[in-house]
DNA sequence: ACCTATTAATAATT
DNA sequence: TAATTATTAATAGGT
């Protein structure tokens, strides 16, 4: 339609193309209009001009659509959500490994400064949890047998593994300014509580 | 265009109004070809039929367009968005309860399940962590009045706190079967390192 | 921006 | 349904 038929490739010369984009793009925002009353179906357009402006027409039955619509720009949009998105995914990653890595000691993807907060984390966070669960409920007194019996349970074999690797670096060491105080916090002298039998050791950490 | 124009309403014969359907959507969908190639933007179609088919057209520069365009329906692409938006939201939540909850004692949300997992997690990463660190870097012997002075800034004021706490609570307890075994794990007789100085005890713990 | 010759789309008919 | 045709609508190029 016009004087001469068009070939489908891109117009060259700018401001024929403007023109024609101009006009075609007032078609093209007309016609879904048309569609969607006399058929009755929902219809959406988009056209995006070369300079990130937004055209478009949207019958609003869906509140997608209708959203859509009132956006500025859908690119924007969407590539908001997908950044959203992604940002969390890592998040979640990170916040996952600090915490599965602690079980499953899968702690090479983290720094050494994260490992220094993870200690003083660890530190802290010990002594909140045990301040919090005393506000419930506790066992002042035990039986000290029973307690050195639980200490004993408690002390996992990683200790004579740490023994044995501190052994085997005991004379190659040096760089002492990085290094970290990796003791855990002093026996308060506090006997806290008798372990529900089997309750404590075995579950590992599962976020519901 | 036809023999006459159409009124703008919805064609009532069935038969009549999805031959219009047929055809008009035809055109719906070849017209924004045309401009996208000629005029070289972006532009994306869609029209429902009244049974819920989708027809559609994009010029697939953006993902974003191309995404919508491979998916069965926008409206389920977009609520499966959200939905997966606020599932990760809820995940870090938790998450940052947990570990943020740690530090500042906001404990309370959380069950009395998940406050056993936590004193595990705790016992068990503290093992860990001291585990990975001693993998790079370490030093095997302290001073033993550096290492008393270092235990005495570690043991905050929440021991004592603990302490005043149970004296508070000495004489009302019972129900001891939920009670847990709240001391940490006993020195392990290892002198494991040296602190940086004032580098372990200020830093809250801060996800990049 | 407007015209208008021409093409393209399509409503009614077959 | 599918093809044909008369008509309207869109628009390319000129003014």
């Amino acid at each position: 339609m016009g004087r001469g038929k068009v070939e489908l490739k891109k117009i060259e010369k700018t401001s024929n193309r403007l023109v024609t984009f101009l006009k075609r793009r007032q078609g093209l925002i007309k016609k879904p209009n048309e569609l969607a009353i006399l058929c009755d179906v929902d219809v959406g357009v988009i056209v995006y001009s070369h300079n990130g402006k937004l055209y478009e027409y949207a019958k609003p039955r869906y509140n997608t659509i209708s959203k859509f619509n009132s956006e500025p720009a859908l690119v924007e949009t969407v590539a908001t959500k997908v950044t959203e998105l992604d940002n969390l995914k890592e998040e979640i990653a990170v916040l996952h490994r600090m915490q599965s890595g602690l079980l499953a000691k899968n702690l090479d993807g983290l720094s050494f400064t994260k490992l220094q907060q993870l200690e003083h984390m660890l530190k802290e966070g010990a002594l909140s949890v045990k301040d919090h669960m005393l506000m419930g409920q506790f066992e002042l007194y035990m039986p000290e047998e029973e307690e050195a019996m639980i200490e004993a349970k408690i002390l996992p074999e990683q200790v004579g593994e740490l023994q044995c690797e501190l052994a085997m670096k005991e004379n190659s060491l040096d760089e002492a300014d990085t290094s970290l105080h990796l003791r855990l916090p002093i026996d308060t002298n506090l006997k806290l509580g008798t372990p529900k039998a089997g309750n404590d050791a075995e579950n590992p950490m599962i976020i519901e």
